[in-house]
DNA sequence: ACCTGAACACCGTTCAAGT
DNA sequence: ACCTGAACACCGTTCAAGT
């Protein structure tokens, strides 16, 4: 930091002060994680690699690619997979061995951690629908997909159904943590100083504050609102979705 | 259009060319659907409506409340609201009377208006979640809640058990047309020329290109993905999330 | 009260020029 | 092959000035 050193164009291949494609991306995630989608310029990432705007252009398309990269950095990071053997029907998230007995952990293990990689990285949930959208050649949906497929598989849905039911797993859970991170993240971004309970305070006080004709039912669960916890809601919602796969896939007599 | 009427501020209150907070916010949801939500800026709203850029602050604060007012205007089209009544079960959606014996229509009707809506306006389901989360004081938000939350009580779900249910639905709905409409939209916006079925093949033949050993799930499926109709898997996944939550909530010997 | 339009600070991207 | 940094076109927003 203090004495530049001049460059060394030997030595092992790799210098950690190095412009590289892989150092823009991990910047572009730290940026992102302290300032948002909008506080991502090429401006700061210059000034933070101290590189001209033309260098990153080097290893980088445009803004858009670059979004992309760090989406699939932190969802790859979020979901590493393993070579998959589809006869195992144990879950190498799950430490405590086969998910024979309870199936659904498997998806609940996966489902938090996009959850908790979402509420790290509360830009995430929209790059990963945008992703989604916008590049079919992107690895980030497949990932999600598998890692949540082989899952659905072990828990004994007929082929037919597994199309079905692993986009329903994927469309909950995008949805939950889109509005759950940002929401915490969007409230911090406003004021570092309000915190989660302050936020649903908030929230549920305007919701008693709505019309009663109009309303009702909103006003009635105004406190469940505020007194709910984020995590433990999303898990309940995503049981809500493995009871109605598991009612359209009754259990044949194959056992 | 040819000539420019000259100003006569008598007569009736509402004069069509009239600058006006809601010509804007329309005019703003005509770009949006145009030119997504990247092609709205204020200097082609200046344009079409014949101003100065000081105009339109006049009577927006700025683009994110421009935004926030599209978006509210787009959704109380799709669902407005109806005085309610707690005591009726029936739902105005569905035309064939109250939906006692199929309590789920009514969650349907509901869901199929935001997923058309969607489809319509393709930048609408990123604003909607932009909007849950950043705006407290937002209508959206609420406006879906109730309309999705009427049918939940309509379904017999007991109080306890609302807020978890409307929420996985709104959470299931979200995710699902996110990624259903900006999937078709941004397809079309990269090439007008590719339809829906074009894409679908595309990214189902990237599927099976995928890495077998990593992705064996998701290569088996990739034919389901190809031949699945948007609307009906749309419904499908719908259906899982009710199945779950009338399984969470069994009828009890009330009736 | 409502509108005009020039001006400001900032953005993504390009490119001739260097090493 | 990789990097520099000035330049370009464009953006959201402001504001003194008009009516």
């Amino acid at each position: 930091m203090t004495s530049p050193t001049p460059r060394s164009p030997r030595r092992t291949a790799r210098r950690s002060d190095a412009l590289s494609r892989e150092r823009i991306v991990e910047t572009a995630v730290e940026v992102l994680d302290a300032a948002g989608e909008g506080g991502l310029t090429f401006r700061v990432l210059t000034e933070r690699l101290a590189t001209g705007a033309g260098a990153i252009y080097w290893h980088v398309a445009n803004k858009d690619e670059l979004l992309a990269a760090a989406t699939e950095a932190v969802v790859a990071r979020a979901l590493p997979l393993a070579p998959d053997d589809p006869a195992a029907t144990d879950s190498p998230a799950t430490p405590d061995g086969p998910d024979a007995d309870r199936p659904w952990e498997g998806v609940h293990a996966v489902a938090l951690r996009l959850f908790e990689a979402a509420e790290a990285h509360p830009w995430l949930s929209a790059q990963i629908a945008a992703q989604l959208a916008g590049r079919p050649g992107g690895t980030v949906g497949p990932r999600i997909f598998e890692a949540l497929g082989r899952h659905v598989r072990a828990m004994g849905v007929p082929v037919e159904g597994w199309f079905t039911a692993a986009s329903a797993l994927m469309h909950y859970i995008l949805g939950a943590t889109a509005l759950n991170a940002a929401n915490t993240a969007a409230a911090h971004a406003l004021d570092p100083g309000v915190d989660r309970p302050r936020v649903l305070a908030d929230a549920a006080n305007a919701w008693q504050g709505l019309d009663p004709a109009a309303y009702s039912f909103t006003r009635t669960v105004a406190d469940q609102l505020r007194e709910h916890d984020d995590r433990e809601q999303f898990r309940s919602g995503l049981d809500l979705v493995l009871a109605g796969i598991a009612a359209a896939h009754p259990p044949t007599a194959t056992a």
